[in-house]
DNA sequence: CTATGTGCAAAATGTTTGCAGACGA
DNA sequence: TCGTCTGCAAACATTTTGCACATAG
């Protein structure tokens, strides 16, 4: 926590309250928020904050490496403050994202950059289906 | 291409010039296209196509199984006629999406399953670089 | 002939931008 | 104090929807 506010500054962003804010709710927490998401935590804290603000903050902190975005296939992006790669799961039914960790994926980026002469600079794993909480529901 | 004929006829949608235009156009080309790109491309064949009409039938086609919905972190989606399973690897300079045929990506699921207790239902690989051609300009 | 499909325009959704006043350094 | 940041509202981009007319079967 006391890293973002140095980083900031090292980059020549300044301190804000909102900044700090919309970290913390990303760095505490697995459910890999959308944009609106963050807003809607944050409303009774912060009531006068806008959307505006948090997609302003997702951008820097996104610059600054504190942040990768996740395209679980919805409307909307996600972003988690687990900047390592690892791979994404999404349940189908309550749209809920987990961490896979514990699951090797390295060694990929090789083999791709060797077979089509790409530059790899990042990769995304994403699965699908239907998590064990919505799996129980349906056989009632 | 007869078989989506008689595809969408069994699975009770009518077959249509614009249908039929638009899978042509998705089954001809490796560039995975959006919405818009299938639009434009349709534009000078069928000059009143409408982009709702595009959007609706991308709707049919991934309902009857004959596209898959690509996420590469664009604000559009794009759609493959290829309805395999396989990775894809976008350049991050021009924005192309090339398939990754050749790469072993199977497997994994069942290890995935047996982590999370999910139920797998699909899942996508993607890869970000850039492509040997972006390479060579900025090299320049 | 009838039900479904098309094309248009409007709406909905998620995200970005411009700007006046607020505030961190 | 000065330059950046916030919050608002408007703009934007993509996708969806409602409806009158057209058309496949």
């Amino acid at each position: 926590m006391e890293y973002i506010t140095s980083l900031l500054r090292d980059k020549g962003f300044k301190v804000t309250p909102q900044r700090l804010a919309i970290y913390k709710v990303l760095a505490r927490t697995k459910a890999h928020p959308s944009a609106e998401m963050i807003f809607n935590e944050l409303q009774p804290l912060y009531p006068t904050m806008s959307l505006a603000t948090v997609y302003k903050t997702i951008e820097i902190l996104k610059e600054i490496g504190l942040l990768q975005v996740l395209n679980v296939g919805e409307d909307s992006f996600r972003y988690d403050a687990n900047v390592e790669n690892h791979p994404h799961i999404r349940c189908m039914v309550c749209n809920r994202v987990d961490d896979l960790d514990n699951i090797e994926t390295a060694g990929f980026a090789d083999s791709v950059a060797k077979l089509t002469s790409y530059r790899i600079t990042g990769q995304q794993f994403y699965f699908y289906g239907i998590c064990p909480a919505c799996q129980k529901k349906n056989d009632k």
